[in-house]
DNA sequence: CCCATATAGGACTGAAACAGTCCCCTATGT
DNA sequence: ACATAGGGGACTGTTTCAGTCCTATATGGG
């Protein structure tokens, strides 16, 4: 977990570029100006095709488009495009259940389901729109929800 | 990014049970206890206590044990210890600066930060506590940070 | 109707990271 | 001193990742 790999890297990139930018796109047009390897853009963006982020336009004059406009579009849907469900471990893996003998050992595996939602909700209250054209809004937003969640902890246990 | 190795589920198992557990473990009660391959195991512990998470005592009657009480280690630590440093990309990297020749290009690099502060974040405030001893209080927690940002972002952008 | 354009899907490969093991060294309590 | 227990690192087989390439399919325009 938490080491970006490239392709993530990639699609956020892409993503981004497409955010910025009105209609249709061909992957060679996108590779030339994001510098990233066109067959790999080119894979890329087939995977967040897949994944509804982006859509496609077949032929010529085609290319990629956001789905959805880009205050719509979380950066966690252009994370898990590329790498999957996010942060599943094989216990929290529901085709094979209660394969854990010891139950203490297993509840703590259940517990990575908090940090998996931490995580994700995290990722999703960043959209593409905050991406591409960077502001001083959500930044000002964040502060005061770590200012927050600081004063609740600092607070103590609750009841 | 996202997916959990299997080291970095160890290494939260391992320190959710020193945290539910007093005083010094051998790394082979541990092992044993958690189910998780002794040697493996091993080299965990020794991260962790690389990393300060835990501290080690050696020796007869040695082990190991948290470096701090259960309240004060937040699971990104844990995590950081195994992985390094949280979704770092080669751009944010400062050994070399500025090799980006395209201005646009960098720029949504830059952002990348943005996530990783999010995420880390989102991480910090899950601590070994919550982990070992799953209460209701921080899904309280969790619950109004979440609403507190909805808010927010429902007040549209700030000046 | 035909052709140039552009994506869809998947096979394939070399490189890198990961999981796991093992060995030798140092520290410490009895 | 001796048994116990961690520190550090070397080593290996396996898996994953990054990147490329090829063939098939869809589409717009002359």
């Amino acid at each position: 977990m938490l080491r970006i790999s490239k392709m993530t890297d990639y699609a956020v990139v892409l993503a981004t570029h497409l955010a910025a930018a009105e209609g249709p796109h061909a992957a060679r047009d996108l590779a030339v100006q994001t510098q990233i390897p066109e067959p790999t853009a080119s894979k890329v963006l087939k995977k967040l095709a897949r994944a509804g982020v982006v859509v496609s336009q077949r032929g010529a004059k085609g290319g990629y488009a956001l789905a959805r406009s880009p205050e719509q579009i979380g950066v966690n849907e252009v994370i898990e495009a590329i790498e999957g469900p996010i942060a599943v471990t094989e216990c929290s893996d529901e085709t094979t259940d209660s394969l854990c003998e010891y139950e203490t050992n297993c509840g703590v595996r259940a517990n990575w389901q908090r940090i998996n939602v931490a995580v994700q909700r995290a990722l999703s209250e960043i959209t593409l729109a905050d991406m591409a054209f960077p502001g001083t809004a959500e930044l000002v937003l964040i502060a005061r929800s770590s200012q927050e969640a600081e004063r609740l902890r600092a607070a103590g246990p609750m009841e």
